[in-house]
DNA sequence: GTCTATAGTGGGATAGAC
DNA sequence: GTCTATCCCACTATAGAC
């Protein structure tokens, strides 16, 4: 869910009403875990933040939008993650691996509601879906993260598709959060799996992408992506 | 959405109930075309239908079950058009291109309405979600008509791929309706681009999966989707 | 600008009588 | 199988305290 945020808050704010609004998220992010989206309340948030209902409506005008606030969590403490594996990891597989496993490891306590709001991200004319407009910077930045990936590592592509491989990371990434979500198995067993997997699969094409027999395919795949890009 | 569909109902129902529940279907799929999904409530449906609220939840337990009724209508012209398309292609390319421009040709008018409560089918809990238990009879006969594409095909493939592809095509579909829900081009131009360029290309890799030098690679797909497989 | 209290409305879903 | 009555809760509205 990272990249389906919306970029982070505008600094100001009065101490006082910040206050109130951290109150009402952490209450929110408590009852999320505890009892799942659904049955989780406006009232009980209010409640358990200490704050009336129309205060809690005050500073989140719907319920959905208190899933910003979970995106914005994810994505910070994603961010955070990144950077230690950056700095630790020198080749395209290890980068690419730990960037995905932080990002299964940091979401895993969400799994449960995640799912039952995954349908505010994925209408399309929702700007939380990750491909909308309000959705571009926060895209961008995560764009930004797999194309240093590839700029710390040592892959060498094919030069056509080394210009749209942060892109098609990215897209991987959304491969994953879309499994993930749909992923029912204990502790998302399932999609460490397909990471820990398809990360070498990843790597191993990359890596034949500059052979003389593959040339032909690696274009066929810019072509489509050029072609089919709004 | 012709996958997302549920199989046909049971055949024993009493002429009274059936009289009932069609009427129910009508008013719903009246009222979900004027105006759209979210807009359209139960006691609108029930008072179109000419029956109380109680009534309509007991043939439909919710909202979204009677979105299944859409789905097989859409599901039943899509079976249809892929009959003749299976009986007049003889190639793998062009049996894949026809059944899925069958597909985009048939939910065409349906692609603003599809879009408004895509994103109830999109959550995982849902009984509309592609994945669903209660979708696993469309699922398997989506899966059977991509597996006579082959069967009727001049394809040759991996005997290891053999197995799977029926299952891989079934979710370049869904990709396919996932890119088709995005989609905001005029007649959903990009949607027919991809499928347009997708399926050479499939095609191509396809045919290569018999190479020396692919082989390993497609032995590591297999292994990845059994492994990642529920 | 922040917050409370309270009184609604609309609509999904259910219980239980008939 | 059908209804009526009811519950629950997201959400709105508003009047006013600090």
């Amino acid at each position: 869910m990272t990249t389906l945020s919306t970029v982070p808050e505008p600094a100001s704010r009065s101490p006082k009403g910040e206050q109130t609004r951290q109150a009402i998220v952490a209450a929110a992010l408590d009852l999320f875990r505890e009892r799942g989206y659904d049955r989780t309340t406006m009232r009980g948030v209010a409640e358990a933040a200490g704050v009336s209902l129309g205060n809690a409506y005050y500073y989140f005008s719907s319920k959905e939008h208190l899933v910003q606030a979970f995106y914005d969590r994810v994505q910070e403490e994603h961010r955070a993650a990144a950077e230690d594996v950056l700095a630790r990891e020198t080749t395209f597989a290890g980068r690419l691996q730990g960037l995905l496993d932080a990002w299964v490891r940091i979401a895993q306590p969400y799994h449960e509601f995640a799912g039952k709001f995954f349908k505010n991200a994925a209408e399309p004319t929702s700007p939380l879906s990750p491909f909308s407009e309000d959705s571009r910077p926060a895209r961008d930045a995560s764009t930004a993260l797999f194309r240093e990936v590839l700029d710390g590592s040592d892959l060498k592509l094919a030069p056509a598709l080394r210009a749209e491989m942060p892109e098609l990371l990215w897209l991987m990434h959304m491969g994953v959060v879309l499994f993930w979500v749909y992923d029912g198995s204990p502790d998302q067993r399932r999609t460490r799996a397909l990471v820990a997997q398809a990360v070498p699969l990843v790597d191993k094409l990359a890596r034949m992408t500059r052979l003389p027999l593959v040339r032909g395919v690696v274009d066929d795949v810019v072509g489509l992506v050029r072609a089919v890009r709004p």
